[in-house]
DNA sequence: CTGCGTATGCAACACTGTGCTGCATATCAA
DNA sequence: TTGATATGCAGCACAGTGTTGCATACGCAG
C-alpha cells in the first residue's frame, strides 16, 4: 500500500536494490529453496522486519524480480512483426529467438540458476507463459488455414514452447558452448523440418497410420 | 539400513504404504512444497518419529514414490526396439509414445499434481531423465549418419525431451480433452514433420541463410 | 534549513516445523 | 513361545516465519 504510493523514496529504492541483489546472489550460491528470509535480510544488511513491510515472502520479492527481467527482453525483442511481408515471418522468428538467447547470456548466472533444479517453478511459469505468448503471435501470422494434420493449436503450442525452452535450458547448464546465433538458427531448423528430419533419420514410414 | 535387512516386515511394509498413500493425497490437495512431514504422519496415522526411520525428508520419500512409478512404465513400455526392422524405427516409437500416455492416464491424479504448477522439482528431473533415455535409446536406431543440418545430438535430444513432456503437461492440465493414441499420432507428427510444417504453415523461406 | 512524514532498526513474541533422542510397548518372524 | 525390532510416546534444541510497538534516522517538500 504505502511503498506504491511513495516509491521515489531514496530510501525504498535502496532497500529494494539491496533485497533483489541479495536474492540474484543467494540464488546463485545455495539455489532459491533453499534461500530464507533471513538469508536475504543478512545479505543484504536489512532488517527482516523491513522485508515483510515490502515484500509478502521470498516468492513476492522473486516474481517481481522475473517480472522486471521479462519486461527487459520484451523491450528488446520488440512486437511481432511490425513491418516485415507476412510470407515471410520466419526471418522475424529467427531474429526474436536470436535476441531471446543474447539476452538470457547476458544474465547467464541467474537464469542457469533458476531453470536448474535449483531454481524455483514460479519462474519457469512466468517464463514459460513469456515464451507461449511470443509463439501464439507468430502462429497466427504465419499460418495459412487449417492445419493439415489436424493437430490442435494448444497442442502445437505447448510442444513448441517446452521445446523451445528445454532446448535453451541444456545450453545454459552446458555453459553455453554455442554462440546465440547458431543455437537460434539450429533450432529454426528443428521448428520448420521436426527433429526427426533435421537429425537426419531414416524416414520411410511417416507413423500417419493411427 | 535395517529397513533393508528386513523389507519383508508386515509393520515397514504397512508404514511404507500408508506413508505413501498420505502423500499422494496430500499432493493432490495442497501440492508438494505446502506437506509437511506433520501432514504426512497425521494423515497416515503414524507418529512422526517412524516417518524419519524409513525416509531422510520428505523428498527422500517421494523420490522413491516416483522410482516405482518409472519402474512400472519402464515394464509397460518394454525395450526400446526388440524384433522391429530397422528401418521403420518409427512405427516403434509411436507405440512406446502411446505406452507412456496410457500409463499417465492410468496414474493422472498424480502426474498431475507432480507436473503442475505446485508439484516438485525432483519430479520433473527424474521424468525427464527418464524420457530422455527413451528418446536416446530410438535416436541412436533411427539415424542413418551425420546430421544434415549439423544440429548437435544433445540439442535435439533436449528439444525433443522438452517437446514431448510439454505436450504432455498441457494434455494433463486441460483434464486429457484427448484419447492417448491420438496425442501419441499428433506428437508423432510433430516430430516428423516439425511444429511449423504440421501446423500449416507458409514456408516460403527455410530460415536457413544465418 | 527546518520541520513533517515515514522508512527503518530493534527487540520481542507466539507459532510451526524439523531432526533427533531414550524408553516402554506392541507386533512380527523363527 | 521367544527373541528381535518396529512403533508409539514424550520431550528436546534449533531454525525460520510472520507480526508488533516503539524509538530513531532519513528523505523530502516547503
Amino acid at each position: 500500500m504505502s511503498q506504491n504510493l511513495a516509491a521515489g523514496d531514496l530510501r525504498i529504492r535502496r532497500t529494494h536494490r539491496v533485497l533483489r541483489a541479495a536474492m540474484l546472489e543467494l540464488i546463485v550460491e545455495k539455489g532459491f529453496a533453499a534461500t530464507s528470509v533471513s538469508d536475504l535480510t543478512a545479505r543484504a544488511m536489512v532488517n527482516r522486519a523491513t522485508f515483510y513491510r515490502h515484500y509478502r515472502d521470498k516468492d513476492d520479492l522473486l516474481e517481481q524480480i522475473i517480472a522486471n527481467m521479462l519486461d527487459e527482453l520484451t523491450r528488446s525483442v520488440g512486437p511481432a512483426a511490425p513491418h516485415d511481408t507476412p510470407v515471410v515471418p520466419l526471418n522475424e522468428a529467427l531474429r526474436a529467438m536470436r535476441r531471446v538467447f543474447e539476452h538470457v547470456a547476458e544474465h547467464s548466472a541467474l537464469y542457469r540458476a533458476l531453470m536448474g533444479a535449483r531454481g524455483s517453478r514460479a519462474f519457469d511459469a512466468q517464463v514459460r507463459a513469456y515464451v507461449e505468448t511470443l509463439l501464439r503471435q507468430r502462429w497466427q501470422i504465419g499460418r495459412r488455414g487449417r492445419s493439415v494434420t489436424g493437430i490442435p493449436e494448444d497442442v502445437g503450442i505447448a510442444f513448441s514452447t517446452s521445446a523451445f525452452l528445454g532446448a535453451m535450458a541444456w545450453w545454459l547448464e552446458s555453459g553455453m558452448p554455442y554462440p546465440p546465433d547458431q543455437m537460434a538458427g539450429w533450432l529454426a531448423g528443428l521448428f520448420v523440418l521436426g527433429p526427426v528430419q533435421a537429425a537426419g533419420w531414416n524416414v520411410s514410414s511417416p507413423a500417419g497410420d493411427s
